[in-house]
DNA sequence: AAAAATCTACCTACTAAATGGTTGGCAACG
DNA sequence: CGTTGCCAACCATTTAGTAGGTAGATTTTT
């Protein structure tokens, strides 16, 4: 079942990729249908690699979900410190914050981390404390700008900023779940300017 | 691998409950670790009863699901109702209707709407509906409350009832999602009460 | 610079265990 | 007697993971 010799050339260039394409797609596959939801089977069949070449990038699937938490928390940090350095105020910064997720919705994506913290006692050990740390991050984040944002009086006062960011977080990995199966980007919005709009100071 | 006779007396009376408790540990796994994350092995270890027996009961996994989400739509409409009969002011009701997301948080267990909810693509066709008019009906319930409430004068003007449900909702599911993840019920609690607060009018 | 050794990325071909599901039977109850 | 509830023994398929190998690139030795 293949003419035994594959003496292909390889593209020349594009050698080094097939870690990252794994990646990528195997970041679709989970967002889309859970960590449980998906085998090699699946993700070699979406890479175009026999599965077995898989287990040569990530031995176990455990190693692949450590990889693939580990690859969007990083393009969340980079996100979240580019919306800090590019937008002053604290509910501008709020709702950058939650157009992340909305590209997701567009998508028909979930949350990585979302579609883990699902599965909870079944998963992986290690990978529970990844995820964790994933929340954990964002709500130190969140916390900060709130703070910041109290500090400078964009964001109204009373609530702990720590209370605040866990609010924020649960709207939106709830809104993104739900406005995700009723394919409704729309409504994402909506609820995203409510979030912002509740944080603001009472004018008067 | 058992004596061939089981001539067992069947404990007299708990006849017919083997489908419930079929359903309520079905329940548990699916709330605790993901529809595509455990089996029917798993389930029947979890009520003591063979394999094959299930799917007397429930024939394919599927089927299964149906009747799972068709219980828990049940048993939240029945909530739901006895809230609105209890509860005379919109920011009561809501705080109440938070408070049956509570126990999930306080048991480890997400929402079992949710979980399904996560699968998408993969989930069997017909649960995908189901679902979502698990979520339909919360959102029809909540702006109707919501609405209410903008008339008795409980609730603050200004946002439209559905918009403000799908606020709640995704609140709500964000919420237990995170703080089941943290096991904290008394972040749950802060936030819930956030929530509410949010829903107030304005005083003065 | 040529030859030898090692490493990288992938493959085919397996395995043991688990998956959802089927068949046929047996016993107890109404 | 027929229905209901359960079971043992299957089944085909899929699961994550392994074994062993091959071709080409890279590094080391001569």
């Amino acid at each position: 079942m293949r003419p035994t010799g594959r003496t292909f050339a390889r593209a020349r260039g594009a050698m080094r990729d097939t870690r990252a394409e794994l990646l990528l797609q195997a970041e679709t596959l989970v967002r889309g249908r859970g960590y449980a939801g998906f085998s090699y089977a699946d993700l070699a069949a979406a890479v175009g690699i026999r599965k077995a070449s898989i287990h040569h990038h990530f031995p176990t699937k455990a190693d692949l979900g450590a990889a693939l938490v580990e690859a969007y928390a990083t393009r969340y940090a980079a996100a979240l410190s580019e919306i800090r350095a590019g937008i002053p105020d604290g509910p501008g910064r709020i709702e950058a914050y939650g157009r992340l997720y909305l590209g997701g919705v567009e998508q028909g994506l979930g949350c990585l981390c979302a579609a883990l913290a699902i599965e909870g006692e079944a998963l992986p050990e290690r990978l529970r404390g990844d995820v964790a740390r994933f929340f954990a991050d964002h709500l130190a984040w969140l916390a900060a700008v709130l703070g910041e944002g109290q500090a400078d009086g964009s964001v109204r006062l009373g609530p702990d900023p720590a209370l605040l960011a866990r609010h924020v977080v649960a709207t939106l990995e709830g809104a993104l779940l739900m406005e995700r199966l009723f394919a409704s980007p729309e409504a994402f919005r909506g609820t995203l300017a409510l979030l912002v709009d509740g944080l603001r100071p009472a004018d008067r």
